[in-house]
DNA sequence: TTGTAAGCGTTATCAT
DNA sequence: ATGATAACGCTTACAA
């Protein structure tokens, strides 16, 4: 088999400098007709594609896009990668996958080693990584690009593709309380979050402000996990009088209430309603199915590759390009009227 | 001072010329002690990682391992990624990502243009895709690295891992036998995938075995989703005399089988059994905890990772690397004593 | 319009 | 044990 063959090949072939078959592959417009069609020809020929690591060497971009995150949510890891991709590859871009420790000891340097080692020319960043500070200070002082997924408008609109959570659990407040639900238990997510804090105060605030308190013991908070769900769940039903109704943080907490529902003979959502967040897998798939709120991921990576790569291009994203989604409701059988 | 040291900043700072540095960089024996320790003192000081790019540039090695996949479930491409990324990120390899469709056009042309584009440096297939001998064929047949992930042996053992299925399947087939069933229906996985063979053989013979005989009409052919999953289960337990047990392909099936016990009334384990295969996010979650298999996925992606680091550095594979491993029975609580 | 030549950051071939 | 120096395949000042 042949090697491939190199713009030198191409030159060769075409008797003329190597600089004017770059002219060529690089879409110069000054180069003379004839002489660009020759080359053209033997490019053709030749099935020459310019190699990405030279070109690489010299420019200094890889065509390497990277996605970091810090998440055990696999669902949503994947619904980021294909949503990336959609956009990425058909842009010339490769995505290359980053998971880490936020809370590790070299965090940052881990990540800014993993852009430099292969330079990469861009770097996504996911919740709840996206949050930190420390990391998107350190890429900017390095000046790598980077956009970040997150739940919180923390900088720059350019830098950020953030869904409206605040704004979705104002809406399933709204729900339930038009439901009839007054008497209701939160199991929310770990408060150093700040998409924790956004959707348990959307919820709250809202519920608050059409006339259902929750007092304070009514609110627990989980670890987001199956487990902590369970544990939770326990806590809260215990009390009396019982909450008629429960918003879990995400669905696997939400998995976990209907769990100690079923342990403690309390029917779902007969008995008691149950919400949670995310759309996850388990949503459709376990008895009741979940009512929820479904973020639109997918489409959230990718204008977030659409940032990331302006930014590489230098092109301008049009300022107006969303940078606020609303995830919405997805109402199945898990909250009834009451 | 925002620049990223080379090796000629290292060279000069440790006054040796750039082909020494290259050698203790590269591991080379035949250093000076002093000399080594030097160079590795600044290494450290200055932070020093040498350019992928370039190095790619002069070995034609660009330290970028792909992942090709053509596979809806999220959980098990998400613990692919983490053991591959466990051993190549130790060797210096970053991880491409590339799902890509089975079935559409130019589905072989599509992935070879993904590995030449990006110079990548050898691929890992997983099922379905890495049961297509032709995309195996055409990457052998252009001196591409690969290896295979499958449940069944159809390669040198040198370009695949496989998990024993029909092993694991016999096993559970064993289990469920040992607990008086005899009256079991199947809702199998779509039959052009080797994968699902084994799965419905290794689990038939074996009961065939024991003297438990499978009916035709209790073998239903599903598609590995979940709604399928609902489908098959409706045929199934239509049936009258109605099967004490069912094993699906997948959790997903599963899932969907207690979905339509619930619905007809029918209570998940007293009056029906069920199986499934994956050990999923869904198992442990659903009501009742599913009873299923368990693969090693990351094991077995740390594996894959071995070999094609292995083929890439031309260093030998210890023959005797496991290339099988076997899946193992998660006992939980969705088949009972019959 | 076209070409010359100097990089980009490595590794590899020889010497010394 | 160490070091010049030439690749690797491309881009890009700077000429012509």
């Amino acid at each position: 088999m042949n090697k491939r063959p190199t713009i030198n090949d191409v030159a060769a072939l075409a008797g003329v400098s190597k600089r004017t078959v770059s002219r060529v592959i690089n879409g110069a417009t000054n180069v003379g007709k004839a002489t660009r069609e020759r080359i053209e020809a033997v490019i053709q020929e030749t099935g020459f594609a310019p190699d990405k690591q030279a070109r690489g060497l010299s420019t200094s971009r890889s065509y390497l896009i990277g996605l970091i995150y810090d998440n055990p949510d696999a669902l949503y890891i994947d619904q980021v990668q294909r949503g990336v991709l959609s956009i990425c590859s058909q842009k010339g871009y490769e995505l290359v996958v980053h998971p880490c420790s936020y809370n590790a000891e070299g965090f940052v340097e881990d990540c800014i080693n993993f852009v430099r080692r292969s330079n990469i020319d861009g770097v996504i960043i996911l919740p709840p990584v996206s949050e930190s500070k420390l990391l998107a200070d350190a890429l900017q002082q390095k000046s790598i690009n980077y956009v970040r997924m997150a739940s919180v408008d923390l900088d720059d609109h350019q830098n950020i593709v953030v869904s409206d959570d605040r704004a979705a659990l104002s809406d399933l407040a709204r729900y339930m309380v038009s439901l009839g639900h007054k008497d209701i238990g939160i199991i929310s997510g770990p408060q150093q979050y700040y998409s924790s804090k956004e959707r348990l105060e959307g919820f709250v605030e809202t519920l608050n402000g059409l006339g259902v308190d929750v007092p304070k013991n009514r609110v627990i908070e989980g670890k987001n996990s199956f487990e902590s769900g369970i544990e939770c769940a326990r806590q809260l039903l215990i009390q009396s009088p019982r909450v008629k109704a429960i918003f879990a943080n995400n669905d696997e907490m939400a998995a976990g209430v209907l769990k100690v529902a079923h342990e403690m003979g309390i029917t779902v959502p007969d008995e008691l309603s149950v919400a949670g967040f995310d759309d996850n897998l388990l949503a459709a798939r376990v008895i009741p199915a979940l009512t929820t709120v479904q973020r639109p991921v997918g489409d959230m990576a990718a204008i977030a590759a659409r940032k990331i790569i302006a930014h590489i291009e230098g092109s301008e994203v049009s300022e107006t390009e969303t940078y606020l989604v609303k995830p919405h409701l997805i109402i199945r059988d898990s909250i009834k009227k009451v």
